[in-house]
DNA sequence: CATGTATTTAGAAATATTTCTAAATAGAAT
DNA sequence: ATTCTATTTAGAAATATTTCTAAATACATG
């Protein structure tokens, strides 16, 4: 974990898309393919990256590995944003 | 600008280290060197990354450069980190 | 078991990032 | 004007990232 392996993640154009896809619902590797030109070993390196910023999750059924959004770490960013921006702790909350 | 930009300015932990130094009030570059190993010609470095994502921004003043954080982008960073989340009702029309 | 479908892993090439040293610039002070 | 201090820029080396093709794995079904 690590925010800089967060950060990193979301620094992606890609990547950042494929979050806002799983935003509807969870979608297999190769769904979340079919939305970009990359081959799917591209997607799949993708993933890793998202996987491994804890920012996604899989859950495998029959053939298939479904990715789902993971939001706790998204939280934990937006805090530390929070800090950061003022030293207001319920600034999100607008 | 753009979020690629941002996250990836984000990612780096001297970078966001010094963003957290700039928190307490404007700092020169080499008072914020003096935190670090790095050399002066590398923190400029972190700097202009800093700089090129509208993290800070500098004014000059004498012989010394000093640099303060910019809250604006973190702002829209928070809104769109709050979008994907899905919780929260605001933040929309962008 | 053999074949097909979904996805990942390995390896390589292209590009980007991070850091340094050395040189350049800008302004202040002697 | 010369020198000192603060900082940046240039160029180079080391490392990391992104993408591809080809091969491997995993599981399901005929």
């Amino acid at each position: 974990m690590g925010f800089a392996e967060t950060f990193k993640a979301l620094s992606d154009p890609a990547r950042r898309q494929i979050l806002e896809l799983l935003k509807q619902g969870p979608l297999s590797a190769g769904d979340i393919g079919s939305h970009f030109e990359m081959t799917g070993a591209t997607i799949s390196y993708h993933l890793r990256i998202l996987k491994q910023a804890d920012l996604v999750f899989e859950t495998r059924e029959k053939n298939y590995i479904y990715y789902q959004l993971n939001t706790s770490v998204l939280e934990e960013v937006m805090l530390w944003l929070s800090k950061l921006k003022g030293g207001d702790p319920d600034a999100e909350s607008k």
